[in-house]
This record gives structure tokens, sequence and C-alpha cells, in this order.
DNA sequence: GTCTATAGCTAGATAGAC
DNA sequence: GTCTATCTAGCTATAGAC
């Protein structure tokens, strides 16, 4: 969205266009790390990054926009990160863990306006709604995240199609708490994660075993039959 | 919250304060259910209530709180509902499709205002968030309900004091479903409702059979641990 | 296509008079 | 408790420079 990990493939030269939008865009960072997203306007931004206010709407349609655009760029991020830190590491455990961990991390200094993302989520039909069509193409991306996060590990095919979904999902619910959370380093949202993740990885395991296995699979079924019922498509 | 429902309790006579605001509440909610949310302004509702502008403010400090003070209604008309309908009902599963679908009957013809309820869930400081410290009260009650749906029926300690607020969780989360749900009657979301009271009371009652329960206890007390750890006091 | 300057609209919110 | 006037800021529009 708004083509702001576009610079990221390759060596694209920066007409002038780019760079002044990369300017409004970190301008308009800085000032959101530094006072928060209510508090700082538009025209705070464009006199900052010396354009006019015009300027500013012309690349970034609202100023939720540009923490859109920010997440973009996370998602960019993190995929790459992902990437980078899940070479060699096998467990589900442990990737799953990558996942998570590293997603805070590339957010940790932001929580002062990262709230700004989930503003729209009451809204089906504005084009932010964290839910809505207009953000499906992040969705799928950072879906895929997941997607990538459990390739390799050996599980069932009803979870291999449901667990990237419901990782998203509980990874927004992360985020949530992360914002929330004010102790040092968020050490709780990460510890929080960890014991989730824990549980998870020992509940799949628990129900993979061949003891097992027989007595859930029904139950696997159920749900995934329900899930699209209900609407769920798998949409990549 | 802005004591909405205060004129509940007995036969508290109208000051001139209370019609006006009455009349301004009212007024609202017919124009949010008309045009919805965004598009009603705080003059048209001024205006349809033939007051001043000034006048919406002196009782409701936004136009959210204006939801707000309809969702207090809301939780005031589920508690009566549940308390009625619950009446000789003793299965967990039975009491539980009551306090959520009642709930969603009582919202059934408000969806289009009802994301308004979501803006600020961001937002740990605004007194609107549903997280937040502001509307602590209202959460309380809403528990409380949940925790009346569950009483007398057969439950471990520890579910006892879990399950309001999973519940309270997942109502919410049934709610935001419930906004995006445009099937007839929103079929689909009391649909999953009853699919996920189906898993959760049956993994509740296998759980609690003698035959698995000394299995699963160590995972119930770890995660009740691991709440507690992450920050849930279990808040009254 | 990129940007400035500027003016104006709208609507949420507030201040102060009565 | 109610009103009128005003402020603010997100956003739009326009006309023009390059």
């Amino acid at each position: 969205m708004f083509n702001v990990g576009a610079d990221v493939i390759g060596t694209a030269k920066k007409g002038a266009g780019e760079k002044t939008k990369a300017a409004i865009f970190e301008t308009a960072l800085e000032l959101f790390r530094r006072g928060g997203f209510e508090v700082t306007t538009m025209r705070d931004i464009a006199r900052s990054a010396k354009v006019a206010t015009g300027a500013a709407y012309y690349y970034f349609p609202s100023k939720e926009a540009i923490v859109a655009a920010y997440y973009d760029q996370v998602q960019v991020l993190h995929a790459e990160k992902v990437r980078l830190e899940l070479g060699g590491k096998a467990g589900l455990r442990e990737r799953l863990g990558v996942a998570m961990h590293s997603k805070l991390e590339i957010l940790k200094d932001d929580r002062k306006f990262l709230g700004a993302l989930f503003r729209y989520t009451g809204d089906p039909d504005h084009p932010l709604s964290v839910f809505g069509k207009g953000t499906q193409a992040q969705r799928s991306q950072s879906v895929a995240i997941f997607q990538e996060a459990i390739a390799g590990t050996d599980l069932s095919e009803a979870l291999r199609q449901l667990l990237p979904w419901v990782l998203w999902l509980a990874h927004l619910g992360m985020i949530l708490v992360f914002i929330y959370d004010e102790t040092e380093g968020q050490q709780r949202t990460h510890r929080l994660a960890d014991g989730i993740l824990d549980l998870l990885t020992q509940f799949i395991v628990l129900t993979s075993s061949a003891l097992v296995r027989p007595f859930v699979q029904p139950w696997q079924t159920k749900i995934l039959g329900m899930l699209r019922e209900a609407g769920w498509t798998g949409e990549t």
C-alpha cells in the first residue's frame, strides 16, 4: 500500500518525488514517536518536513495512511528478519518464537502510535480497517510470513491451513497487549507470547500423537468446517 | 458511565436536565441507526433534538460518548434479559448460549454504529478504550453477567475464575464479527457463536472427566499462572 | 508528474455570556 | 443548563510554477 516498501526492491533510483515522500514519512514517524499520533498534526508534519501541507496530502491521503505505510514497511522488515533468523531452525516452537518476537523487536519504539492501526477496526467499509477489504493485500503478506514459519514442520493438512490465520490473529492480539504493556522492554508481552506458544505447540504435539490423534481428528475437521461456514475462506 | 442507566433504578423523577439529556440521547441513536455514526454530526443531533451544539457537549463529552452511553444501557438490558432467560436453565452450554445470543438480539439493529465502541481500542489512555482504565466499571459489569451465566454449573476453581474473562473477550470478538456480518439476521455470527460454545463446553466436559482431568490439571494451573504473570489480575 | 501557497470547508470540541 | 461564538485540525480545492 502506498508503495512504501518499493525501494526495498533493488536499487531503484529515487526521483524527486520519492525523496519528498520519504522526507515526509520519516519526519512524521519522528514526530509520532516524540509526541504520539493524536497531538501531531499534518501541519506539523509538513512544516517539519519543510513542505506545504498539500504536499503531505499529495503523498498520503490521510494521517492514518502514514501509519499504514509505516506498517507496510514493518511487514517488509518482518519478512526479511524472519527469513534470516529462521535459517537452520527446524522446530515448530522455535520458528514460531522467531516470528513473534522479531515482530515485537521491529515495533519496539513505536508503541505510542501503533494504536492508530486499530482505529478503524470496527468500520468494515473503511479502507484502513484491519479486517476490511482495503487491507487484504497486507493481511495476505502477514499470513504468508506465518506460513513460512510453519513450513517444513510436521503438521496435519487441517492445521497447515488453519494455523497461519490463527497465528496472524494471535499476533494482532499480541500487538494490542504490547501497546498496553508498560513493563520494562515490554517483557510482559514477550513472556506472554512465549507462554501461549508453549501451550500451543505442546497442544499440537499432544494432539498429533498416534495415541490421541484419532480422537481429535473429528474435532479438527469440525473446527475447519465451522470456520468455513462462518465465512473464513482462507483467502490467499 | 454518564449515568445513562440511572433512570432504570426506581422512579427517579426527571429534572429538566434529565429530559434534555434523554432527548439528545434518543435523537442521536435514531440518527445513528438511520445514517450511521460517521455521517451523523453533533450539529445534526443537536438540531434534531432542538438544542444548541453546546448543550449536546454539556451532556456528552464526545460523539463516541453517546455510543458509550448507549452501550451502558445495553449492559443493563443484557443483565436483565440474561437473568430472565436463565431461569430454570441448568446446563452450561445452554446458559452460555443465552448469554451470547441475548446480547446479539439486543444489538441487532445497531450494527451501523457499534463500531464506534472500538475506535479507541489501541489507545490505552483514552477514557473510552475498551481495555482501558476508564471503562473498568463496565468491564466488570459485563464480566459479572458471564459469572452469573456459569454460576451453579460444575467447574473447577481455575475455570470458575478464568472463564468469565475468556467469555467476555470472546463476546467482544463476537460483536466484531457481528458488525462485519452481512448475512440475513446475522445468522453467521449466531452459528459461529454456537459452534464455539459447542467446542468450548465439549472441551470443558472432556477435560473435567476423571479419566483426563489429572492430565490437564497442570495445564490449567499453568495457564492461570501465566495470565497472572502477564498482568491479568482478575479485577472485579 | 511534483510541488507551493493559500484559501476555505467541515465538524469535533471549547469558552464564556446569560 | 443552555446558547452563541470561536478554535482547531483534518481535509479539499485551486491556481500556478517547474
